[in-house]
RNA sequence: GUCCCCUUCGUCUAGCGGUUAGGACUCGGGAUUUUCAUUCCCGCAACAGGGGUUCGAUUCCCCUAGGGGACGCCA
């Protein structure tokens, strides 16, 4: 069989999101694991709306997601260029082959007209299909309109269509129309009527390939053999399976992947899920996470394994097992962020929409906790600078107590941006929070002074460890306390806890207070043991 | 309006004529962890509805309902 070739082919129109980007993965992960080629090509062709800006946030997205692209801009490749604005003489070449041999024909029609008709069809409830006015032009017609200087489109000449003498089509006359035939990886076989699809526009009046047209002679030149993108393209296919025909080439295999919803099961739209790539990873997320999340979205995986690294993904996935129906993005609470456009507010104020139990954060969770040390430290340390909490002197990956710290607190980590809820708590200055303490039998307990008390007179003889104090040191001080006060069990070790750290719950008692160091422990011991006193 | 597609626990999904309808996240309960989290058990929770076909339908067909998408000189 020949090499599997498939291709992201996106329109630098805007950010990618998640739809765009998970189309890119299934299309990277389907080349990986037939040991093909993944193949980016950039669809510019729209002036108006391409800016190089979005190109960049694309690239950019794309990179940080890591799917290599064999061939592509920045990287080049045999069939290129890869972006379709440099492409422009070699659809010409190929659209005025197409008109030579009366497969297609310019169109004066002007696109104000065009328009007017359109809406006549939708009053008279009927499905817009062009009216075939230009199809049968004789050479000395269209040589005088263009002399005139009319602008001209061309269309293609769709076969074995019905037009009547007006040059008026009757869609579904019997015997009209031609069945076009599209076999699909996932959906299956469809069937389309080309009475509903008339003579389309393959060249706009600006020179410009439209996508129907581009996408063909692109693909067909890419010897992309593996066409992956969303149903939205599905009702396009035919479209393009006729220009394919008309220039005898072969049509690629089609694989018309769901389209991804919000929570809302509308497809995702700027309020809700189409949220920018960069976004998530602003937030924490590590693109080991949003790639197993997002190839779960329509994906499953033969053996049932949804915790899998993008590796595993390489050699497991396969389109054919990609379901019909639309998955959820179910990561943010809609309803909570109503009247807010998801896209434009702050991370700050994004984060506080997701919902903190999703199964993205699950797995985000998952991923932080299986990355080796020295990666997640250099990974974390970007957002524990954003804290501004850590002093930039000990912001490195060569400090113990921080490294320390962040590996400790890494378990309860769903994304690295979340360490800014947990640092506070080591480098700022000791504020107890009435609610953590007052209502507490430890604290209400009468020994609760005198365990402090022994507890503080045992760490105040510990050496300084720089800046730490010893775990093992620890817990022996706290055997003793127990030991010489007669109290044991839990009493011993809540009432222990909460005097040094001021609250009930925490990591490990002797690595907390071992992280803490010396003099912070003793700070909150005098402050626990002055607010005992005050009550 | 026309065409196309979809519909299994709240969510992601397995299933491809015969299963106690399985797993994961969430949730509830329990065990371990002298705290929280983790980990480990247990549990709650689904085949949209109606007709067929069949000895037998979640699975195949039709209809209904609901949802989505496409109907551009946007991709």
């Amino acid at each position: 069989m020949s090499e599997v070739r498939t291709r992201f082919a996106p329109s630098p129109t805007g950010y990618l999101h998640v739809g765009g980007a998970r189309t890119a993965l299934f299309n990277y992960l389907y080349a990986r694991a037939q040991k093909g080629k993944f193949i980016l090509r950039i669809e510019d062709t729209d002036q108006a709306r391409s800016t190089e800006q979005s190109y960049h946030q694309v690239i950019d997205s794309l990179k940080w997601l890591g799917y290599e692209w064999d061939e592509g801009p920045e990287v080049g490749g045999p069939h290129g260029p890869y972006k379709q604005s440099e492409r422009l003489h070699i659809f010409k070449e190929y659209s005025e082959k197409l008109v030579a041999e009366k497969k297609a024909y310019p169109c004066f029609c002007s696109a104000d007209e065009l328009e007017r008709k359109k809406k006549q069809r939708e009053a008279m409830g009927l499905p817009y299909v062009y009216d075939g006015k230009c199809r049968n032009l004789s050479a000395e017609e269209v040589a005088e309109k263009k002399a005139q200087g009319h602008e001209h489109t061309i269309r293609f000449r769709t076969p074995a269509v019905a037009t009547d003498g007006q040059g008026t089509r009757e869609p579904g006359r019997a015997g009209a129309s031609k069945e076009v035939v599209v076999e699909d990886i996932v959906q299956g076989t469809v069937r389309f009527d080309t009475a509903l699809i008339g003579d389309f526009i393959i060249v706009k009046s600006d020179g410009f390939a439209s996508y129907n047209y581009a996408v063909v002679v692109d693909d067909h030149l890419m010897k992309i053999s593996h066409v992956i993108r969303g149903v939205g393209h599905l009702s396009n296919t035919p479209r393009q399976v006729l220009i394919y025909e008309a220039f005898g080439w072969q049509v690629p295999h089609w694989a018309h992947v769901s389209e991804i919803v919000g929570s809302d099961h509308k497809k995702l739209s700027k309020r809700h899920g189409a949220t920018p790539i960069t976004a998530f990873r602003d937030l924490g997320y590590t693109a080991r996470a949003f790639n197993n999340y997002m190839a779960l979205l329509g994906w499953s995986s033969p053996d049932g394994r949804e915790y899998m690294t993008i590796d595993e993904q390489k050699t497991l996935f396969d389109v054919a097992r990609c379901s019909k129906s639309p998955a959820m993005f179910d990561v943010f609470d809609l309803a909570k962020a109503a009247e807010v456009d998801l896209a434009q507010v702050s991370i700050g104020e994004l984060e506080t929409y997701l919902f903190p139990k999703s199964k993205l954060n699950w797995l985000s969770n998952q991923h932080i906790r299986a990355t080796n040390d020295a990666q997640f430290i250099e990974e974390i340390l970007p957002f524990v600078r954003a804290t501004a909490v850590v002093p930039e002197a000990e912001c490195n990956a060569q400090n113990a107590r921080l490294t320390g710290i962040l590996l400790s607190l890494r378990v309860y980590l769903d994304t690295l941006g979340q360490i800014k809820n947990y640092l506070a708590d080591f480098y700022l200055p000791f504020a107890p929070q009435k609610q953590n303490y007052v209502s507490s039998e430890y604290f209400n307990d009468e020994k609760f002074s005198s365990l402090a008390a022994a507890f503080k007179r045992l760490i105040e003889q510990m050496g300084d460890n720089g800046d730490t104090l010893n775990a093992e040191a620890i817990k022996d001080a706290v055997n003793q306390v127990g030991k010489e006060a007669g109290v044991k069990g839990k009493p011993l070790f809540m009432t222990l806890r909460l005097a040094s750290t001021g609250r009930l719950e925490g990591l490990e008692l002797p690595v907390y207070l071992g992280l803490l160091g010396k003099a912070r422990v003793l700070d909150r011991l005098e402050k626990m043991i002055s607010l005992k006193a005050a009550s």
